[in-house]
DNA sequence: GTCTATATCTGGATAGAC
DNA sequence: GTCTATCCAGATATAGAC
C-alpha cells in the first residue's frame, strides 16, 4: 500500500486560475485519491475505532467508493449494509470500526463534500482579474471540481433530503454561496461597463442550475461525447451572451423579487 | 364526493397556445384533480381489486398525494407502507387493494406522469407559429406543466433510478424528446434567419436544464417569492440572448459531437 | 371494499471470539 | 482490527373476518 503523507489542507498551487485547464485545477486542489482520504480519516477520527492512519484511509476509500456506486445506482436507502459489506469485502462487524451508523455515513459524505467545496468556492470568489476572466474561471473551476468529485455531488444531490434539516441548510447555504459569488462577478463587471443585464439574481440561479447538470446527467453528455472543458465553455459563451446582450424591448420581463 | 365525469383524454382547449396563461393551459389540459385521478384508475384498473370507480378515485387521490408529500420529504426507499398507511387513514390491507407492491406503487406514479407528458409534448412539438412565438409557447407551457404536476415531476427525477431499467430508459427518452422539440425549433428559427447559434444542440441541452430547475429549486424560488411566469420569462429571455447574439470571436468554442 | 392479525423476512446494529 | 454469530425492530405482504 502506498502511503502518501501529503498535508491535509494542501494549498492551491499558484498555477490556478492564472493557466485553466483540469491539470492544473487538479494539481492545486488534490481532489481525489489519497489525500481526499487522508481527510476523511481526520475529519471524523474522533468517530471511528480504527486508530491507525494508512489501514483507516485504504478502508474508508473502499467502504466510500462502493457506497457511492450502490447508492448513486439505486439510492443510499436501497443500499443495505449487506450489500455495503459483500461489495467492499469487509464484514458488518468490520463496517462498524469505520460508521457510527448507516446515516452517520451519508452525513460524513455530505459534511466531506462541504469541507472540499466552502475551500474552491472561497478561493473562487477573490477577484484579481477583469470580470470576464474571473467568470471563466469560475464556470471552469466548478466545472473541474464537479467533474473530479462527481460522485460526491451527484450523492448529496440525490440524497440530502435524507438528512437533518440542519444538514439541508448548510447544503442550501452553500448552493446560495456559489450563487452569491456569481452574482458578485456580474455586479462587479456591471459597474465596470463591461457586463449588461437586466436581473443579475435570476441569471446566477440559472447559471448554478446550468452548472450542476455536468454531476446530473452523466448519462446524456456521455452519448454527446462532451468533456467537461466543452461542457464549461458552452456555459461560459451561454452565461455571457446574457451579460452582453442588449435590452431586448418587444418582451416584457416582471418584476422579480430576489431574496 | 363530486364526480367528474370529464373524458379520461381530454382534448386540449383552442384557447391555447394563442393564449398563454396558466390559466388557458391548466382548463386546456386538465392535468390535476379528478381528471387526473380517472386516467389512473384507468390505466391500472386491471392491476387493482377495487371496481368502483368513485370509490377507487378518491382513496387514489388520497394514497398518491400522501406518497408525493412523505416521499418527496424523505424519499420514497425511507417512505414505509405504515407511513403511508398511518398517513391515508388506509390500513395496510386496504392499501394493498389499489397496488400490488410498493415498487409498483413508483412505477404507476412514473407511467402516468409519462402519460401526460408525451401528450402535452406532442402538441407543444406542433408549431404553426413563427419561431419566436413557438419558442415561448413550449417554455411557458413546459413551466406550466412543472407548476401544476410538480410533485409528479420531483418524484419522478429523484426516485427513477430506482426503477427498472426498463422504465428509466422511457424516462431518458422523454427528456431527450423534450429537447429535440427545443432543437427543432432552434433549427426552423435559424433557417428562416430569426436564429443565430453556433451550437443548437448544445443551447437545448442546457434549456432543458433550466426548465427542470422549476420542479426541482422549489425551496429557492420560494424565497424569492418567483411565480411560474416570472420563471418561464427570464428563462424565454435567457434561450432568446443565445439565440440572437452574434458570434464572439474572443474565445473559442471546442467542437462538440452531438448525438 | 376495508379492516385486524399475522406470517415471513430483511435490515441495522452489537457482542464477543480471535 | 476484523470476523462470526446473533438479536430484534421494523419492513413487505397476505389471510381471512366482517
Amino acid at each position: 500500500m502506498e502511503v502518501n503523507q501529503n498535508n491535509v489542507e494542501s494549498t492551491p498551487s499558484p498555477r490556478w486560475p492564472n493557466e485553466i485547464s483540469m491539470d492544473a485545477f487538479r494539481e492545486a486542489w488534490q481532489l481525489e485519491g489519497t489525500p481526499v482520504w487522508e481527510t476523511v480519516f481526520e475529519m471524523h477520527k474522533d468517530k471511528m475505532q480504527i486508530k491507525n492512519v494508512n489501514v483507516a484511509t485504504a478502508n474508508l476509500e473502499n467502504i466510500f467508493n462502493t457506497t457511492f456506486r450502490l447508492s448513486n445506482e439505486k439510492g443510499f436507502q436501497a443500499m443495505s449494509l449487506r450489500d455495503l459489506s459483500r461489495e467492499t469485502g469487509i464484514s458488518m462487524g468490520g463496517l462498524y470500526a469505520y460508521i457510527h451508523s448507516k446515516d452517520e455515513l451519508a452525513s460524513v459524505i455530505e459534511s466531506v463534500l462541504r469541507h472540499y467545496l466552502r475551500m474552491v468556492l472561497g478561493s473562487l470568489a477573490k477577484h484579481d482579474l477583469d470580470p470576464v476572466s474571473h467568470l471563466k474561471a469560475i464556470i471552469f473551476g466548478e466545472t473541474y471540481m464537479n467533474e473530479i468529485m462527481n460522485p460526491w455531488f451527484y450523492f448529496s444531490y440525490m440524497e440530502v433530503k435524507g438528512l437533518p434539516r440542519s444538514q439541508q441548510e448548510k447544503a442550501m447555504d452553500l448552493e446560495l454561496l456559489a450563487q452569491s459569488i456569481l452574482l458578485d462577478n456580474f455586479t462587479a463587471g456591471m459597474k465596470q461597463q463591461v457586463f449588461q443585464c437586466d436581473n443579475p439574481d435570476m441569471l446566477a440561479v440559472h447559471s448554478i442550475g446550468l452548472l450542476q447538470q455536468w454531476y446530473l446527467k452523466r448519462w446524456k453528455f456521455k452519448r454527446m461525447q462532451l468533456n467537461a472543458d466543452q461542457f464549461a465553455s458552452s456555459v461560459f459563451e451561454f452565461v455571457l451572451k446574457a451579460l452582453n446582450g442588449h435590452h431586448n424591448s418587444n418582451s416584457k420581463q416582471p418584476g422579480i423579487a430576489a431574496g
